[in-house]
DNA sequence: AGCACGCCGACT
DNA sequence: GTCGGCGTGCTC
């Protein structure tokens, strides 16, 4: 009887297809193989074996490539994902085999060069400053060599060839460091030592000591503490102790927070950095780190949300670091939220996990009040710290003036603290200099031609821009719309505008502006980072980016200069969103030894998420929070999905969207909400029209939406309809 | 994801 | 007349 193979296939493909396993071919399940499809061949993943009777006509596997099987739990990972996404099984696998892309291979060259103790036979001017500096005998690079000296790379070729420099192989660079994790470290608060003892207390391979019966807890963690109160370092030494019991270690964290600020501080505690993995490292390193986390060499793994598809050979602990981070939700391709798959991962690994943050998401919350998830609370800043004192500028009252943005009070207390020598930062949480331009004479306002939304005026690019989609136009001189000249007015405030405005008010102070969009890009943005919290300016004028990552000791005041924002954007989670920002950009005040400030510009000082971030009570924030979702049946309550339908032409993606809309036929518990706000927008070339939809906890969203998709007008080529259950964005 | 087949418009 | 755009369907 012939052995039939199931393979799935990193494309998509819903089930996996059957080939005929070759004679003295040995296979399981789980094996990475070559098998044909069409007219070439491809990588795919053994998913089951069965025996079959009689000759079938299927193509035989071609062969098993020499990469290490997926285990058991990251299949379940893959079932499970494509499952709860709705996303065919192949798009679930595609994002755990991401193998060798033979294209970009292409790493460093890792040849050294070192000097010999013959002359050269011809001495010139150029080889001369080669030879000084490589006169000290050290290894180099041989670009690096040439750029030290000052001449081109032929130059040291030159001397290889004449014998004067001998080449050197050199050892890559280990991928994966090995963290020591008793690397001598400051000592923990007791605050931090009862965490840790409270964090480690369940875990399956920790034997606290003198108990030695502990019965395994394999809840996940939510790790609580305020801004400052150290949760780093109490999660690290989990990290620890899972590298004590022979583990791997795997921690999360959003992108934007992957810094050199975090490898340090890892680098701190476990004296070496730990391997990084995020989209930006490519092609060899990739794959040898890869492998070395499939062997068990990688011990600990810091990375962005792909980093949990990675094939662990033996995973001890995932922490998901700011588990609140709106940057954990993937947007395209496969839809998954990464915490809630880390948690997934854990519970089929049958390996704890720690969620941390400062201001948890409401569902992580919920989760823990009702006990599926352990609560540990770090309720104090580290060190005796004090938490910065937040005070409310009412504008109805201290307004500035006309076309001004800064109230009097703000503006004094920012040059109180600049004469001080200390630092202040202005948060503003929108790019550009204006958000909405409008003619004056005939009401037009400038709007995206793809999607629904208001172009942002940047002044210093002279160009109105899409947030959305990037599409950007000159500013024009004259109205588009009627024709009259030099009459387009400027509504509301941006970054660049703040900028604008303290040139004048704090005049000779160094003032930078800190965007996504910062001119130079994402490796100048990071320097201008580095320079901030060196003290090398006074005033930062920064978007929602100045709220992570990054620490500056030298920061004792925050304004937040329009505490309103978002509070109106009609997103479900809108006063959860603008909670846990405020919270954590005034939270920035005060790092150093001085307690820092922090002045709210806010309309309505009495809104609920402004007045519990006044009081420091978060607490009734969470709660009174809860009690609404609950009531309006909004998640973690009930459940939100939105039905994302694609094409390249808007018209088509609208028109399908509308008609599916009218197919919906909704059953009881369920409402479909109808289109999103700006239900358009236009996405790596496709539009997208985004359509709501809620339901009671009970009902089966998955089943509906399959029986909705199945009723709805037949989805062709060009039409791609994806399903983002739980949606973390409705902008 | 590729790749082929097929249907339409615009070129030597 | 054909070249080539892309929309459509198929791959065990």
């Amino acid at each position: 009887m012939p052995s039939v193979a199931e393979i799935l296939i990193p494309l998509a493909l819903d089930t996996p297809y059957s080939y005929v396993v070759p004679a003295g071919l040995e296979l399981a399940n789980g094996d990475v193989v070559q098998v044909p499809l069409g007219p070439r061949e491809i990588v795919g993943v053994v998913w089951g074996l069965t025996e079959t009777a009689g000759g079938s006509n299927l193509r035989p596997v071609t062969g098993r490539l020499p990469y290490p099987p997926l285990s058991e739990p990251l299949r379940s990972l893959v079932d499970w994902i494509a499952r709860y996404t709705l996303a065919p099984k192949g798009s679930a696998l595609s994002m755990v085999l991401r193998l060798p892309d033979e294209a970009n291979a292409a790493e460093t060259i890792r040849v050294a060069v070192r000097i010999t103790d013959k002359p050269p036979s011809r001495p010139t001017a150029a080889r001369t400053k080669v030879l000084a500096v490589a006169a000290d005998g050290a290894l180099r690079g041989k670009s690096a060599l040439a750029k030290e000296a000052g001449v081109s790379v032929s130059v040291i070729d030159g001397l290889i060839d004449d014998g004067v420099l001998e080449t050197v192989a050199v050892e890559p660079e280990p991928v994966a460091p090995r963290p020591d994790p008793d690397f001598p470290r400051t000592p923990l608060s007791p605050a931090q030592g009862e965490a840790v003892d409270e964090l480690l207390k369940g875990f399956p391979w920790h034997q606290p000591p003198g108990d030695t019966e502990a019965p395994a807890d394999l809840r996940p963690v939510l790790l609580e503490g305020v801004t400052g109160s150290g949760k780093t370092e109490v999660y690290f030494e989990a990290v620890a102790a899972c590298i004590r019991a022979g583990l791997q270690a795997l921690i999360l964290m959003p992108e934007i927070a992957l810094t050199a600020q975090f490898l340090d501080r890892f680098a701190a505690r476990f004296g070496v950095r730990p391997a990084a993995w995020h989209s930006g490292i490519g092609g060899k390193r990739r794959e040898r780190l890869r492998a070395a986390v499939a062997e068990g060499e990688a011990l600990v793994v810091v990375g962005a949300r792909s980093a949990l598809f990675l094939p662990f050979a033996r995973l001890g602990l995932i922490v998901v670091d700011e588990e609140h981070e709106t940057a954990y939700k993937q947007e395209d391709g496969v839809h998954y939220h990464a915490r809630d798959m880390a948690v997934v991962r854990g519970r089929l690994e049958g390996c704890p996990v720690v969620l941390t943050s400062a201001t948890p998401a409401i569902e992580t919350r919920v989760n823990a009040a009702r006990d599926r998830y352990r609560h540990v609370l770090l309720p104090e800043r580290f060190g005796g710290r004090k938490m910065p004192d937040i005070a409310a500028i009412d504008m109805r009252r201290d307004q500035p003036e006309r076309g001004r943005f800064l109230s009097p009070p703000l503006v004094n207390a920012v040059k109180h603290t600049l004469e001080r020598g200390e630092q202040a930062l202005l948060f503003l949480n929108r790019r550009g200099y204006a958000p909405l331009t409008l003619c004056r004479a005939c009401g037009h306002r400038y709007q995206c031609k793809n999607c629904s939304t208001w172009l942002v005026e940047h002044r210093f690019r002279r160009a109105l821009v899409c947030h959305q989609c990037g599409y950007a136009e000159r500013r024009p001189e004259a109205c588009t719309e009627c024709g009259t000249f030099d009459n387009l007015t400027a509504c509301g405030p941006g970054v660049e505008r703040i900028a604008e405005e303290a040139a004048e008010v704090f005049p000779g102070r160094r003032i930078v502006v800190l965007s996504s969009d910062f001119p130079g890009g994402a490796e100048r943005l990071r320097q201008e980072l580095d320079a901030v919290a060196a003290g090398e300016c006074d005033v930062v004028i920064g978007t929602q980016l100045v709220a992570k990552g990054h620490n500056f000791p030298f920061l004792t005041l925050v304004g937040v200069l329009d505490a309103d924002i978002g509070l109106t954007s009609g997103d479900p989670r809108a006063a959860e969103r603008t909670f846990q920002l405020l919270q954590q950009v005034t939270g920035r005040a005060g790092r150093g030894e001085k307690p820092g400030r922090a002045l709210v510009q806010t309309y309505q000082p009495d809104h609920p998420v402004i007045a519990a971030l006044l009081s420091g009570d978060a607490e009734r924030f969470y709660a009174e929070e809860i009690q609404a979702r609950e009531a309006a049946g909004l998640p973690p309550f009930g459940r939100l999905a939105a039905l994302i339908v694609s094409a390249s032409d808007r018209a088509v993606a609208e028109a399908h969207g509308q008609a599916l809309a009218r197919a919906a036929d909704p059953p009881e518990g369920v409402m479909v909400l109808g289109p999103a706000e700006a239900p358009l927008a236009l996405v790596r070339g496709r539009y997208r029209f985004r359509l709501l939809v809620k339901t009671e906890r009970n009902v089966d969203l998955q089943g509906y939406l399959r029986a909705w998709l199945a009723r709805g007008p037949k989805v062709r080529g060009n039409v791609r309809v994806a399903i983002d259950v739980d949606p973390q964005s409705f902008l």
